[in-house]
DNA sequence: GTGAAAGCGCTAACAT
DNA sequence: ATGTTAGCGCTTTCAC
């Protein structure tokens, strides 16, 4: 084993090994057009002299630096984490590393990492999070490196994207509250102007509502920060001021579990006396009790076609579908009341 | 804005602003040797042009590529995940950018993902969980790029590492529950093979036993994988065989979470007939009923301690203690029964 | 099948 | 204070 000193370059390979530097970049790149003789010489003399490419250098020739910025609101958050996941086993798959960097949502921030990816000269870029600005928009688009947005969406300009349908999801979530027969049902939610957690499912939630007639009222709403504290809080409020309340909709897990707990610490029950419902089906759902019925979001998968997206724009492959819709469903579980109709 | 076309070099600012590389060099460097005057007609010209610089060729040229590589066993373990927000807050802090891959504590490809930063050309390298091997030492020897463990420690080899006295705290944490008058307490531990999780938190559970001169039972001591489900299956066990368990020590909060439910579901009550303790201190451990009594490793900090390090040996500072055990503490909460002294 | 040589875009002496 | 000039380590035509 070489001890540290000065690296050993592909030079240092082409004359020890009595070729050219070309050779041994071929060898090192696999290209075929090498006499299997000369190519297993080369490959003798990588492993003696421990020679190690020097990434950074093919960069800079190849214009390839097979890195992927990653810009994500919270890597802590257990929702991005397992979404991160999925990012990162297709990348490894096509032989991508992945620079990750925390926005917590904050734009100016976003912007910043943006630019320093594009500085780093990332082949491709996943934009997980927040709300899309114009100026978003145009550095992206001052840029030829592909960009796909996660769990996020984008109407105005054609930035591809991978998620699932908010609305669709939180709407459904209500429904199934509304065939419990539930006259009144809460929605704890998250900041309206958050595009992806905040006003889709808040109009979802009104949408159900609207279609069976039933009123909504400022009274039954209440907005949180996605987090278990906020849910419990919310909820302690609402139950106070709404006695007749008898579910509720959270859109996230930690928020609904929250309000899980509020029931219980104001002496009722759930669901007996109050369903709760989800959003996101993160680990903690099935780890309380009652188990929490939630809205599965394929959050892995999410992160997984993203990423598998943005290589075959990086190959300039042909991609038929830019914008994908990956589907959700509602699990029901012990948080809500079973519904009678299925007993048929 | 510039539209998408070739790139913008130094060449065509120092052209288009009529001065040389060099100084352009020197602006977008804030080396202080440049005429103010010239220095703002730069920056106009940088402005014009959108000149963005290309830190790979920085990076060829300086050897330094203000990135640094991090192994780390899961992202999507809530753990992990909490640590590696204090790692990216403070490599931003310090303009550091990371690069991140998944071990999955699987030792060839952590030596892959080791190798494959070295090729990168990372400025350091943080190297998480997994168990030490010779293979790694000879590698992480052979390059001259400064390496710390977090949350792992190393004590053949001189590596230096952050991390917390995993057998002290599985002690303490025994120690309370003997204090509370058990004479059975189990152990829900994880693989012994594993030098941060595994045998160090069972010798802590042991000598703990030991010192009051109780006797270690096979029968009340199970392995499982850290996992909620593990937990829950385990501990099941455990009260079949074990009628007569009043406690249990798990050594991580998920197993802990779902010891709890499996007690439950044998119509028991924690901590009334079963005290319960975890490990960690993460997020679920107070999103649970009752609220999980648990060590409190300080993930956040153990990241961002060894990344503040890592600073050190990259821009050379002298460093003090090269190997920090942070403060752990048990968190006291509604999973095991209140020590009666605590009243006096 | 292999080699020579021209860059890739920047930094870092070294001059001036 | 500013310019000139070598590289950094590799890829990639283009010849042979």
């Amino acid at each position: 084993m070489e001890k540290k000193s000065e690296a050993i370059t592909i030079y240092d390979v082409a004359r020890e090994a009595g070729v050219s530097m070309a050779t041994v970049s071929r060898v090192v790149n696999g290209n075929p057009n090498v006499k299997p003789s000369t190519r297993k010489k080369v490959l003798n003399t990588i492993r003696e002299l421990g020679y190690r490419p020097n990434a950074v250098a093919r960069g800079l020739a190849s214009k390839k630096t097979t890195t992927v910025g990653v810009v994500i609101p919270d890597i802590s958050n257990a929702f991005y984490a397992e979404l991160t996941r999925g990012i990162e086993d297709i990348a490894t798959m096509y032989h991508y590393h992945i620079i990750l960097s925390n926005s917590d949502l904050n734009q100016e921030k976003e912007y910043q990492l943006i630019n320093a990816f594009f500085e780093k000269q990332v082949d491709g870029l996943l934009f997980l999070g927040g709300e899309l600005t114009n100026l978003h928009r145009e550095t992206f688009s001052a840029s030829t490196v592909p960009v796909v947005l996660a769990a996020t969406e984008d109407d105005t300009a054609q930035l591809p994207y991978v998620t699932i349908n908010q609305k669709e999801a939180a709407k459904e979530a209500t429904q199934v509250l509304l065939e419990e027969g539930h006259e009144h049902i809460a929605f704890i939610g998250e900041a309206l102007s958050d595009p992806v957690t905040g006003y889709p499912r808040y109009s979802g939630y009104k949408e159900a509502l609207l279609e069976q007639g039933k009123p909504i009222s400022e009274k039954r709403i209440r907005i949180g920060d996605g987090r278990y504290r906020s849910g419990y809080q919310l909820m302690t409020e609402l139950i106070n001021e709404n006695p007749d309340l008898t579910a509720v909709f959270a859109t996230s897990d930690e928020m609904a579990v929250g309000a899980i707990h509020a029931v219980q610490d104001q002496g009722k029950k759930v669901p007996t006396d109050i369903s709760v419902i989800g959003f996101n089906n993160i680990p903690l759902s099935s780890q309380v009790r009652p188990l929490l019925s939630t809205i599965n979001v394929p959050m892995y998968d999410i992160g997984a076609v993203a990423m598998r997206l943005l290589t075959k724009y990086m190959n300039q492959e042909q991609v038929d579908t830019s914008q994908v819709y990956l589907q959700h469903h509602i699990e029901i579980r012990q948080s809500n009341r079973v519904m009678l109709k299925k007993e048929t």
